[in-house]
DNA sequence: GCATGTTTGTCGCCTGGATGACAATAAACA
DNA sequence: TGTTTATTGTCATCCAGGCGACAAACATGC
């Protein structure tokens, strides 16, 4: 891993812990699924936390860890994004999730204390607080508040997973990538789009190549850029910059 | 809800905390996927979380919870199974999980305090345990040791359900069909089967329907028909009552 | 013992979407 | 500025598996 490494106990400024609004996607409250761990705690409890931490600085593309690797941290974003994914025997990709800032992560593993299953590369240039397992357990012990909002944090991950879940088992593709804009949307609501041009239009803050969007969804590159099409001559969606705005959120959610 | 009530302060030792051995599917453990919460407490703990449930006995059918429902409760299985679902809005169900004796769930939604996702009924005649919101939270912040079960109970969850969500994206039926065999071969490995012929063979334990088997992997009944048909007439797998024993195992895992 | 409901086994048809192959851009790099 | 490498757009081909429709085999209740 080509991390640099410093030490993070005084950086706690850096940390824009930006509160999610919720959006509702029609039935399901989606905000939660990408709960704000580090914002949710108090001031004492981050120092707490931090302290004990190591900051990583990652660059495009750096492996965090891969499935595999007995490594026995967990993070927390502080600033860029974190993709999440497992790799078939045959090479395909399935994305399970970003993490974005202030989110916690790698959590899943350190218990049963066997390997991690999943890859964690740096989607852009990003920096996150590496916390060992032990210090993290510590810490849990020390602040039961923050051991609910582990809790929490997880509790809406299998929410979301399950959700997801159900969706590649029942929904086409034009479906899944509906839910899926909606979703990131909801996530990604709090960083407003800088091209702020429509306020009435969603911004999808995030940039999603195809191929991410594939892998994110099941499908094959090929599709996603067919349908994404259809998407935008129907006036549902357009691309500002290089993500995508939701024009019409109606038109998506009826797809649902 | 069909469900009748008692209260269960002293019903301890109807409970058969069954010590789950972990059976490897080629890289992943997945005994832990279904860990086992009642048998990891101490028998105090069983105790003080027992106190405060009440005993619910479930005819099979019988709905514990819908989704939509706004129940605040947690439950442990006593005795049967309860089988946790989604339902499309075309109607499609797909399984999320079968709950078995001494498994907690319903955990995920009452953080948020939202509507219940999934729906959970009665796979056969089932006896659960329920425990108010309010008294597990209770609960967890005065065993702290049980927090951190709960948070690993959930970890499990977060890795079996990212597990299936990769295999459903990437695998074809009978694949998803092998893993999903191994999967429940391995979780009910404890309760040895009756009709305890060959040894070498290991016993999926669960009265599983085609149709469920579909749901669970996420493909069509008659597509499971046929597969698992295949399967019976490769050796690999043969039919003890109504139950599916797996011959050769190794058949099974070089279709992953 | 009969009737009704459930689960399994089998077909043929049909389509959503995977796959491979390229051309056309757009971005990165030297 | 020219070269290389990602990314997007398009098409023709092919097939795994969904779907409807039955028949046979079990269960279950009356």
């Amino acid at each position: 891993m080509s991390a640099v490494t410093k030490t993070a106990a005084n950086s706690v400024a850096v940390i824009l812990g930006h509160d999610l609004s919720s959006i509702d996607d029609g039935d399901v409250t989606w905000s939660d699924a990408h709960a704000n761990f580090l914002s949710s705690l108090s001031q004492e409890e981050i120092q707490d936390l931090l302290t004990c931490s190591r900051l990583l600085v990652l660059k495009p593309r750096d492996h965090l860890f891969r499935a595999g690797d007995h490594s026995k941290d967990v993070y927390i974003v502080a600033e860029g994004c974190i993709r999440l994914f497992k790799v078939s025997p045959t090479g395909k990709e399935t994305i399970l999730w970003f993490n974005f800032p202030g989110e916690l992560f790698g959590m899943a593993e350190i218990w049963s204390g066997s390997q991690r299953q999943v890859y964690a590369i740096a989607n852009e240039a990003t920096r996150v607080y590496s916390i060992r397992r032990q210090d993290f357990i510590k810490f849990l012990g020390a602040h039961p508040e923050a051991a609910m909002k582990a809790i929490g944090i997880l509790s809406a991950r299998v929410r979301a997973l399950g959700h997801t879940l159900g969706g590649l088992a029942s929904d086409n593709v034009e479906t899944r990538i509906a839910r899926l804009l909606m979703r990131f949307a909801a996530i990604s609501s709090a960083t407003r789009c800088s091209s702020g041009v429509n306020d009435a239009e969603l911004c999808v803050n995030v940039r999603l190549r195809h191929q991410d969007i594939a892998n994110l969804i099941g499908a094959s590159r090929q599709t996603v850029t067919t349908t994404l099409l259809q998407l935008r001559k129907l006036g549902a969606v357009r691309m500002v910059d290089h993500h995508i705005h939701i024009v019409q959120a109606d038109h998506l959610r009826c797809l649902f």
